[in-house]
DNA sequence: AAACTAAAGCTTTTT
DNA sequence: GCTTTAGTTT
């Protein structure tokens, strides 16, 4: 691609951006104003036009689907691989420099990676030994979280007694945690920054090594930068500053995870001669849209001035409808959504509901369902996740690190083996005594005398079972979990209706090698939605980010729930629900309806609920006000069988069917309604519009 | 080891 | 309210 033809299609700030190659640069990149065309872009200009070898770019994101949209994106621009670029998620990136180098902070190469059950469970087994309250592992759990986010492991904890609000006995859980990691040759997702910032402060010249490789460096959605995140890409960016960071302060909403929107709004403080760039033409909204969500980000304190705009035009008018409680503004949406699909102008994949808590996806979830509309919950527990694939990853993390003992005790009476926690604890505390992992001391006791006949008779299985597969870990990863679910009689053993995604697993695994496959399923959080079929978005604000609809409902748009009532006594936090509140608006494109219930069902009680104050921050006659007062009928129609949305379309003529018209051709059924002898359809024709059809009298053909 | 009962949760969650 | 999970029973 000709350096000319690199910048064509950009307006003059995205022209400036990716023309700006030396020095700190800081893209504002307000919401719908093209950032990732202008990273790639950038990308592509760097490497065509700089002749920066493609190497030499580190980009970090923080999600895999971002990584991979701008991977994919930049191959379609150079027509290049990105295959072994720098280009991920920080934590990937991280893994993979410590691969490289952990050997000198003591670690070993081959660690394993925790995700945050596995990290869940070895805090829950130190509290278990300290007789501390189980229950209290999950805020221990966060709370050593955060501390390593803000680079405070351990050693600092200690040294740094008066502060943190320090607490001995956590102090003693946090040491013995990260002592315990260490024993299983484990890093957990903080680890993985933590400790590359160790490694660089630690070890100046592995430091130098990668900030001489790593020539130019581009950071996205910056305003979600934690502080160990922050330090690391200070210190990689060294003296060269050719460190570009992307990212909209307007659109924090990360704080609960450590996330810290001063790095991107101190980012000059930190780096001197940084060029700001403001990137305000947004390609996304109408302007009807944009005028809300300014008048609601307009009363954010401390913000980097921004104004969006658009050329698209002012666009269709906005709703806000209020209803008596949660299943009449449910039942609103749902009967909306279905209006709207007839009308034809658009598909269910074009509509998104957002809502605060995933507590709301409950009732809006039976409405479609009554209503009859197809959707899909995001946001739910992933592939990686389920306790069966968790199973047999574990005993893959065993296979491949048999030091690993959380994994171990996973795996140990699963399926079982009559090895249950008492025999568990009886290993585990001569592990202890000998100061080894839970697999040596096992095999140390089957070969030993002083055990019983029965513990040991138990413990050889198990042990003989799992040598047999360490010793064929190295065979094509499909066919050694087939091995696993053969000689564990995992297969055998588990639900009838689960081997079916234990099959996925095989296919998963097909060609993939035992670490990288671990890996992916620690640092991935599942395998790829297959968003191909239309049906319409449920998911929650925060889920939501980044992503764009023609049409969005907000619903829930109510003080307590947005903001929510846990953050209204802290200024900061309520602020970052008007921010969350902005990120929701900012997700239409043509059409935006807000909602809200007066009462609402919240866990046991029914609530009065007032309007967001957030709304008051919207000037008059900026949007259409709906009061929706439930009619006669509601009440038959919420005690109606509800139909099964898979049912509904079983017609050959049901909603989303092409057909064919002797005179108007090809259209597409929207909907089908009508006795059996008499059904009656809705049908899109581009040519002539909507037509109501009834089956017995036009000639449809389906096709 | 399955099946039941009691109890604790409950804001958001990129890795 | 409802769901998940921990604990107890058989």
């Amino acid at each position: 691609m000709t350096k000319k033809s690199l910048i064509s299609g950009l307006n003059s700030q995205q022209k400036d951006a990716v023309l700006h190659t030396n020095g700190p640069l800081l893209i504002l990149a307000g919401a719908g104003s093209g950032k990732t065309k202008v990273i790639t872009h950038r990308f592509a200009y760097l490497t065509a036009a700089e002749k920066i070898a493609p190497t030499s770019i580190l980009a970090m994101t923080f999600t895999n689907k971002a990584a991979k949209e701008m991977k994919e994106r930049i191959e379609s621009i150079t027509k290049t691989s990105t295959k072994g670029l720098w280009i991920g998620t920080f934590h990937s990136l991280s893994a993979r420099i410590l691969r490289k180098e952990i050997d000198n902070i003591g670690y070993s190469s081959d660690f394993c990676i925790y995700d945050e059950s596995d990290s869940g469970n070895l805090v829950r087994s130190i509290l278990k030994e300290f007789k501390i309250h189980e229950a209290l592992y999950r805020g221990i759990s966060s709370k050593i979280s955060s501390l390593k986010a803000s680079l405070v492991g351990p050693d600092e904890l200690l040294a740094n007694e008066d502060s943190y609000g320090f607490d001995e006995k956590f102090a003693r859980v946090y040491v013995r945690y990260q002592n315990e990691l260490k024993k299983n040759n484990a890093l957990d997702f903080d680890d993985l920054i933590m400790l590359t910032v160790k490694l660089c402060e630690e070890h100046p010249a592995v430091l130098k090594k990668y900030q001489k490789e790593f020539s130019h460096i581009m950071i996205d959605e910056f305003q979600d930068t934690n502080a160990s995140q922050y330090r690391l890409t200070a210190l990689l960016a060294g003296k060269q500053k050719n460190i570009c960071v992307v990212g909209d302060d307007d659109q924090s909403i990360y704080k609960f995870r450590g996330a810290e929107v001063g790095h991107i709004r101190n980012f000059k403080k930190d780096f001197k001669k940084t060029k700001t760039i403001r990137l305000e033409q947004n390609y996304r909204s109408t302007q009807n849209i944009l005028d809300i969500a300014d008048s609601i980000i307009a009363g954010s304190p401390d913000r980097m001035p921004k104004k969006l705009w658009t050329d698209k035009g002012k666009g269709e008018k906005i709703y806000h409808c209020t209803t008596i409680n949660e299943k009449e503004e449910a039942r609103y949406i749902a009967q909306s959504i279905k209006e709207l699909y007839l009308k034809g102008k658009y598909s269910y994949k074009d509509i998104a509901i957002l809502y605060r808590v995933n507590q709301q996806s409950r009732v809006l979830e039976e409405a479609m369902r009554e209503v009859g509309q197809p959707y899909k919950i995001f946001g739910g527990i992933s592939f990686y996740q389920r306790k069966e694939i968790k199973d047999i990853i574990s005993y893959l993390k065993v296979l491949a690190n048999p030091d690993d003992s959380v994994s171990l005790k996973r795996i140990v009476n699963c399926p079982p083996r009559l090895i249950g926690t008492t025999t568990v604890t009886r290993v585990e505390n001569e592990a202890r005594k000998r100061e080894e992992g839970l697999y040596k001391t096992m095999k140390h006791i089957i070969t030993n005398s002083g055990y019983t006949n029965s513990l040991k008779d138990k413990l050889r299985d198990f042990v003989l079972m799992t040598e047999e597969l360490i010793e064929n870990r190295d065979i094509n990863l499909s066919e050694l979990i087939e091995m696993i679910y053969e000689k564990s009689g995992y297969l055998e053993w588990v639900e009838e209706g689960k081997v079916e995604i234990l099959k996925e697993l095989v296919s998963a695994a097909e060609g993939k090698d035992l670490r990288s496959f671990l890996d992916n399923a620690s640092l991935f959080s599942g395998l790829d939605e297959s968003g191909s079929e239309d049906s319409v978005s449920l998911m929650t604000l925060h889920s939501a980010k980044g992503l764009e609809f023609p049409v969005v409902f907000l619903a829930g748009i109510e003080d307590g729930l947005v903001p929510h009532f846990h953050a209204i006594k802290d200024p900061d936090e309520l602020e970052e629900e008007r921010r969350l509140f902005y990120v929701g608006i900012t997700r239409a494109q043509d059409m935006l309806v807000l909602s809200g219930a007066k009462k609402r069902r919240l866990y046991t009680s029914v609530q009065e609920q007032q309007p967001s104050r957030f709304l008051t921050d919207i000037p008059s006659g900026c949007y259409h006000c709906i009061e929706k007062r439930p009619r006669g009928d509601a009440a038959i129609s919420s005690s109606s069988v509800k139909i099964p949305v898979n049912l509904l379309n079983r017609s050959p003529f049901a909603a989303g069917a092409r057909v064919k018209h002797p005179k108007w051709g090809v259209g597409v059924v929207r909907d089908t309604y009508g006795e059996t002898d008499d059904v009656k359809v809705m049908v899109n024709f581009p040519s002539v519009g909507m037509k109501r059809l009834s089956l017995k009298f036009a000639n449809l053909e389906k096709i």
